[in-house]
DNA sequence: TGTACATCAGTGAACGCGCGTTCACTGATGTAC
DNA sequence: TGTACATCAGTGAACGCGCGTTCACTGATGTAC
């Protein structure tokens, strides 16, 4: 029963859709090639007419999640949208929503691929340094205006964004246990992202 | 060949104390009970005669570690010890340090557990979640003293040790792959965690 | 354009392997008398 | 204090299970003529 180009295409980009969504949520060990092949509507034979292995899927996911963050993140901070601080904040207030909190699998991917990467190498390593690369330089961007210079623009970016991760991480882990604690996370680094003295100079020279 | 219950009870720790650096170094599924048990001395039979799993094992391991890092974040910055600017500066450089984004193993046990945590339950979360509200209480009264509530220094101690958790998450992730811009990361959170505007109110309301 | 054949996406059984856990066994320690 | 017996930490083989991967097979699609 062969497919066509077009069609085997396609169920190649829902496998590694689907596979976005449960590397997020479960891990790239937490999900099985058979559970993530039935996910996607396939029985696991056919995987590796796709992928050559699952470290390749994983590359792949890895690549396509990181550069569909960042286009969201560049679509959602559009300049011509509206004021940098209004949309920089709706940003981050949407990153750390307790629905992100709560569905990591349509959440930001960084904060948790960040942790899964360290334990694999090569192509997946690399797709993630490269997808980190480009988003920090999107999330530079994004940053509402000060005056300063390029340098200390990318450094306020990274130090924001180490915190808004951070704060993710944290917050999911003790969601279960204590959702006031949890909340109060959240909203603590939100605040710290969005003031105006972080946004200010710290990370600066 | 049973042993004498002190014996007993220091093989007991001896494997604890094992776990505690390599479920940081590789995750609470990246490493077997085998192997545990072979890295502490071991056979892996012994293993049920201290543990009644390997999730209990993980529960008393993230209880332990959590107390150590909070012990240990406690004793180095003692108010006694010296100006507390000085101290938490020391502890931040400590905190992001190359050796201990190089052996997390032996660095801070929420930056590697915080995702590992994610996917357990019950006295795991438990653990987890008690030991990182201690920890940050201590963070609290690390900080440098700015006039201030007691609610908007807890408001700082979280947002900026959220920062040094993700920064140690990226800094680590690409660090194989981008030397250069991993100790940029460690840098930039280093920096703004460190700077007076951040200490100042980042966080407050 | 029609036809014959090679290609290949998908199926589902099977592979070797390592996992967490259990078990029968050993023999020094702890304890009841 | 001495003795007989129960306890239990450690050993190493074995368990069932799920993993990533391979394989023979099917049959519609793609292609060479």
């Amino acid at each position: 029963m062969r497919l066509t180009k077009e069609r085997a295409e396609a169920n190649r980009q829902r496998i590694v859709a689907e596979a976005g969504q449960l590397f997020r949520e479960r891990g790239f060990d937490g999900i099985s090639v058979a559970e993530l092949m039935q996910a996607a509507g396939f029985t696991h034979g056919g995987f590796y007419n796709h992928f050559a292995s699952k470290a390749d899927l994983m590359a792949d996911v890895t690549r396509d999640v990181l550069a569909k963050a960042t286009a969201n993140l560049l679509r959602l901070t559009d300049p011509n949208e509206g004021r940098k601080e209004d949309l920089f904040a709706v940003y981050v207030d949407m990153y750390l929503a307790p629905a992100a909190r709560d569905n990591p699998g349509r959440a930001c991917p960084i904060s948790t691929l960040s942790q899964d990467v360290l334990r694999q190498e090569g192509e997946v390593k690399r797709a993630f340094a490269q997808g980190l690369e480009a988003y920090l330089e999107a999330f530079a961007k994004a940053l509402p205006d000060v005056t300063e210079d390029r340098a200390s623009r990318r450094a306020r970016a990274i130090a924001a964004f180490a915190a808004l991760i951070g704060g993710l991480a944290m917050a999911r882990a003790v969601a279960s246990e204590n959702e006031a604690f949890s909340q109060e996370i959240l909203d603590c680094v939100g605040a710290a992202v969005k003031s105006p003295s972080c946004r200010n100079d710290a990370g600066g020279r």
